[in-house]
DNA sequence: TAGGCTTGCGAAATCGATTTCGTAAGTGTG
DNA sequence: CACACTTACGAAATCGATTTCGCAAGCCTA
């Protein structure tokens, strides 16, 4: 069993409150006494209950992180997420607890909420604009502080971390406009609602500033209904009458699976076709050619939402947090002059 | 502030003993005050403050994961690692927390075990034998079930999940020696010392099955005072008098750094050298040419150490729990017959 | 009908801290 | 010297559940 404050107590002939006191910092207690309970709280290696104190506190210094396992364990967004996260938490004394089964059970949410076992939930799923803003709400009525994250929420009174992907998208583009190309194409994913306008609107404002105008049959829009949308979306655009000479993948995955397919189909990128991905994992480094793409600093966003969120509960939620982070873009070997290989 | 059972027993006239009673199936309860009582915590949105079920019950289900942050964030190790685990434990109603900033730090990890907020934990960090050990002692002292990852210990009464090395250096040693190489350089990594010890004992035996004469020579100790040594470990190997035709490197991302410097050196892989990684990480996929290496599951590994350390927590740590996991050999374009390419 | 047994429930103790509030001793002031 | 005021401490309440134990009512049996 371990040494309570009450064993504490009689070992010093003091009451609890004053050994809770001492150790607290409550003023209170003369110096000596402070200085006594502090050595022998030291040499029996007294650690207060968790339990105990969070009862009494109304507060366990853990913040909540929710994830959609299925959906990040192909990518490792949660490999760079999760450590500084919990990092930047466990500076403020808090711990992070993760939950890989909730995503998407109202019901469970609902539950955790109750039980209080988080100060304040990260909300890491891609749900729907919709889902978001109910999912808000029900975390407003139960009086948690929450943030979401990866996306944008146009909502004033939702917190979120996100990257700008407008400008993503944009420097892509130019990116690509430097190089002499005309004809980009443009891969979307309506489902990742604010992300994919976001991007459409960087690649849109590209082309603008360019003088380019901008024609529907470069834009496509993936049909995801299982895992190889990639391949669809590729063959959509090379069966295309005027094919472009570039084209920007939503992701890094499915960028890098179209290289090969390139390959296969006796393509060369770059000098026949420039690829562009999107997020900068870590394997688009290691591509033959390595992938063009934007990075956007997700340990960064883990960090910012852990932030966030402390201030969200300390402050009581007195105004919502909201983060667009900068992107960097990252252009490597995939992409190059139309017509000529790299330099 | 939510609904206690306070709150529950007021509403329906029974008393709180009655209303935990029914909730908890602890018989000692008529199935018409169960039923009342069910429907009722049901309409009220009931859930039991966490914090006042972990004091009373001396549990929390929770499990804490305590990782080396620094050393894990290069690779995807985490990503595979953590959400298996996760998911494993909240099948068992139980929640992961992480601490990433524990490694190393004998007195905080004495003071999370003595706060409880844990029922047990998993080390996931490379400390040497020794260290492991001695942790492993402080942790039964503090009554604190525990489980290892990913080495083995030598240790009867020590739990662990790893990787089966032996058979992994084997797998690799005996599939160059099949495509004919007989100079097979190995990178060792003394300071991972299981791990190490077994890899080297694998690729002795490989040798030795195949009557191959082992050459002191051909086994170089990475020099692992930075980030580099891939790189000096490289070129230790390719300044021998008579250098391997293949080498066996310890990690993949050391391998992949080295398929470049091959590359700026004018030397082809495989056809001037074959190089295996080890590990299997995304990134080794989709590399030129894509990395032979081995595979260890870390999610199943992740799993599997969650179940242990459940069962470790349920049975009072009657029986250490002991796993090695097979390793799968990943051919790939790095390795060929000496001299030709790609078949 | 007395005695024993089962069933169902509640009062109270308990887990281990924090926090409020009351009070005795000491201190300073006019 | 009487009176306020500060200082240092402890008794007791509190957080919200679980668990122990005692008791009353109902039932059965001899």
């Amino acid at each position: 069993m371990p040494v309570t404050i009450e064993d504490l107590s009689n070992k010093l002939g003091v009451s609890r409150s004053t050994v809770s006191k001492a150790l607290n910092d409550r003023g209170d207690v003369s110096s000596q006494t402070k200085a006594r309970v502090t050595q022998a709280a030291r040499e029996l290696g007294y650690q207060p209950s968790a339990a105990a104190r969070n009862l009494r506190r109304q507060r366990t210094d853990k913040i909540g992180l929710v994830v959609n396992y299925p959906i990040f364990r192909v990518s490792d967004f949660l490999a760079e997420l999760i450590p500084g996260m919990a990092t930047v938490a466990e500076e403020a004394t808090c711990n992070l607890i993760l939950y890989t089964s909730l995503a998407g059970n109202t019901q469970r949410i609902k539950s955790l909420c109750r039980s209080r076992e988080v100060d304040g939930i990260i909300i890491a799923w891609p749900p729907r604009l919709s889902e978001t803003v109910a999912l808000s709400r029900l975390l407003a009525d139960e009086d948690m502080p929450h943030i979401f994250l990866p996306r944008r929420v146009p909502h004033d009174d939702i917190s979120y971390v996100a990257a700008d992907h407008v400008q993503g998208a944009r420097l892509l583009t130019q990116h690509l406009i430097t190089l002499g190309h005309r004809r980009i194409g443009f891969e979307r994913l309506p489902e990742v609602f604010e992300t994919d306008h976001d991007r459409h609107t960087g690649y849109a404002q590209a082309l603008q500033e360019a003088g380019i105008p901008y024609d529907p049959q470069l834009v496509i829009s993936a049909d995801t209904n299982d895992e190889d949308y990639g391949e669809r979306s590729f063959c959509a655009f090379t069966a295309l009458p005027e094919p472009p000479t570039a084209i920007l993948f939503f992701t890094d995955p499915v960028a890098i699976k179209v290289l090969s397919l390139a390959k296969e189909r006796g393509m060369r990128v770059p000098q026949d076709l420039s690829i562009a991905g999107y997020d900068g994992i870590l394997s688009s480094g290691v591509t033959e050619p390595a992938l063009t793409t934007v990075r956007q600093s997700t340990s960064e966003m883990g960090e910012l939402a852990a932030e966030s969120l402390l201030k969200l509960i300390t402050d009581g939620g007195a105004e919502s947090q909201q983060h667009i982070l900068p992107v960097e873009l990252i252009a490597r070997q995939s992409t190059a002059v139309p017509g000529e290989g790299v330099a």
